[in-house]
DNA sequence: TAAACGATCTTTAACGTTAAAGGCCGTTTT
DNA sequence: AAAACGGCCTTTAACGTTAAAGATCGTTTA
């Protein structure tokens, strides 16, 4: 099937075939699209009428990239499948605040896909970028340091600030630290504690709290240290606490690993703090198919105030980031060539699903 | 703040610079990279480390782009601002299929912006690429014309088959008559349509059947005709059935027109069909807080069958398409340089939102 | 022993564009 | 009348890379 028989033929024209048509040089053909000051009307009107009947549609991307140096596209990379950018709503916010600028700005936004191998092959050295956005990095890796070793403005987000780098962040550890505090000043003592990934690392499982803490994905360590502060005020050994690494923030494997705790934790904890929201909702989901009321018999947080956290029942009681001012500021600092590090404020959003410690509790729980 | 103090300045080394430091050609450095066989492994690891040590990360892509001809991107072109393919489930669930096929053949990812507005300054001007997705776009206008007119491979997606364009698309028409019989053979006749936005005019408002029909925007217009042959199977005029557009396809515009149509209309529908399980989403909200049970008061469906709809209350009769199926597709046909049209089955997915009509109408609603 | 070969590296010539500088000519300034 | 100017178009020279063909030389084949 032949792209359009009517049409004349898209044999691949240039500005140079285009002139040698019209009789003028390439470079007015070149001016004629892109600076109009630069010659006549009626010059250039019969260019660009040429160009249409010829079916030249404008001057080749990669001509113009090689010249004039500009890809006119921010590359986003991402250590995790690319799926999880729009699956993660989180991710898919932050995504949403980038787009809004390359938008305004007129800028491709190119998402690199994850490494296939080792070799030089993968795509983030043949693809032509301005800048590279470098999401949920871990501190570590391969991939890290390929990326950094571009020679293009990068900023890093969520990530390990790094001296010499552009950086987004948010108050993690603070926020953590109100939202455990929220929760201790309620009475619970006995808590659980979900984060989500330690490392590369592909699984979800139970772990100490000095994982948590080590972890090279920053955002757990920070989190983790966030609550470590909150325990440590209130006289809490925090080590003693059960707690969770969830495979990629995925509120299935966090409903798993919270029903599992609950048929067989003897130390029934009366509070759960988890690191995102779609890890919160995730349990919120099997306490209530273990036949836990919440917050009734257990009080549960969360962390991002996601789109459906207020939505959920009972509503989340979590620490809202600007995810996609995030965004914004990201896209912004590479457009501009701001090579700054910025962090941005978290807010303890208190709705429903923290209540008091239950009196008693629940019956058909192992004491 | 300079960018690393310690290392040699990235003054911007080329294949030319590194062969000419080295004393050998610039191909062989080229060849260095892409081409280990093409030299001996001394020489190679010699040219690959001095080319560490130098600070020179790998072959420009700009440069390489304009030999090969190859931009290792697939350009991704909507007419409705880039934040709502990540707002969009059922876009989020697409977008995740073109993203599976980009990660496994490496090929980066790139969204365009949507028009600033007239001139060649667009970025679908500046950005390389080796194909583009058009997604849903309308059947006519500008930006449809200047994405045509590329001489790069295109396929589109939810979009009017046009001949010498690759095209994939479900099977609109077939899924919205099946699930409009269902709630027919339920014995609703007394129905309400909310279908998403007929041309580009930016509003949700009512709107008559046949404004629906004549959509320029084929889903809509696919989906209403859909409806249409079960209603006149029925003998049911379509024409005198209330109808919405819904801008967007958002969820709280739905909410808000059926809140509207629960308020004033006096003809009370038994059922509403919706074209899109947000908008459906959206309208069992509503008409909880007006007070009616679904399905007891009224029945409801939807379409697309995204993540969410079997988790709603109560879990929503829908048509399922394989959003991510159609991404993948897409994906491929472009990578493979096959120009076909590609109709992707549905299938009707019966939940708890579909009851029989009630016996008689809500106490409160006037008759 | 001559011819063919393979391994390794080099040379040449684009790929399509645009920044910068230059030429030409009619008009205005001094 | 010479000089300066501005409008309009052209020339030149890259931008960084790689396909294709060529050179060189030691080794194998006929």
């Amino acid at each position: 099937m032949t792209r359009s028989p009517s049409l004349p033929t898209r044999a691949k024209l240039t500005l140079k075939d285009l002139a040698a048509r019209l009789g003028v040089s390439a470079m007015t053909v070149s001016n004629a699209f892109n600076r109009p000051d630069q010659l006549s009307p009626e010059l250039r009107s019969r260019i660009l009428r040429t160009a249409s009947e010829l079916g030249y549609d404008a001057p080749a991307a990669s001509g113009r990239m090689l010249r004039t140096g500009k890809a006119h596209a921010l590359g986003l990379c991402c250590p995790d499948p690319i799926g999880h950018l729009f699956a993660d709503p989180n991710a898919a916010e932050f995504m949403k605040g980038i787009a809004e600028d390359c938008q305004e700005r007129q800028v491709a936004l190119t998402i690199l896909p994850g490494f296939a191998d080792a070799g030089h092959s993968s795509a983030l050295d043949s693809v032509a970028l301005d800048g590279i956005i470098l999401y949920a990095a871990p501190d570590a890796g391969p991939f890290l340091e390929r990326v950094l070793r571009k020679p293009l403005p990068i900023v890093t987000v969520d990530g390990k600030r790094r001296p010499g780098f552009a950086s987004v962040s948010i108050e993690d550890r603070p926020g953590a630290c109100e939202i455990a505090d929220l929760v201790l000043a309620h009475g619970h003592r006995r808590c659980a504690l979900f984060g989500m990934e330690i490392d590369s690392g592909m699984r979800s499982r139970p772990v100490t709290f000095a994982q948590l803490e080590k972890a090279t994905c920053t955002v757990t360590r920070e989190r983790a240290r966030g609550f470590r502060e909150a325990f440590d005020r209130y006289g809490v050994a925090v080590e003693c606490l059960p707690c969770f690494e969830v495979f990629r923030n995925d509120a299935e494997q966090a409903y798993r690993l919270a029903q599992d705790l609950f048929e067989k934790e003897k130390k029934r904890p009366t509070a759960i703090l988890c690191m995102s929201d779609r890890i919160a909702l995730g349990v919120i989901g099997a306490a209530r198919a273990c036949g836990f009321k919440v917050p009734g018999d257990i009080s549960i947080t969360g962390f991002d105030d996601i789109p459906g956290a207020a939505l959920s029942d009972p509503a989340l009681t979590t620490v809202r980031q600007p995810a996609r001012g995030k965004g914004r500021t990201a896209a912004l600092l590479l457009l501009q060539n701001r090579n700054e590090a910025i962090q941005l404020p978290v807010e303890l959003i208190v709705r429903r699903s923290v209540g008091p410690v239950p009196a008693s509790p629940p019956a058909h729980w192992p004491d």
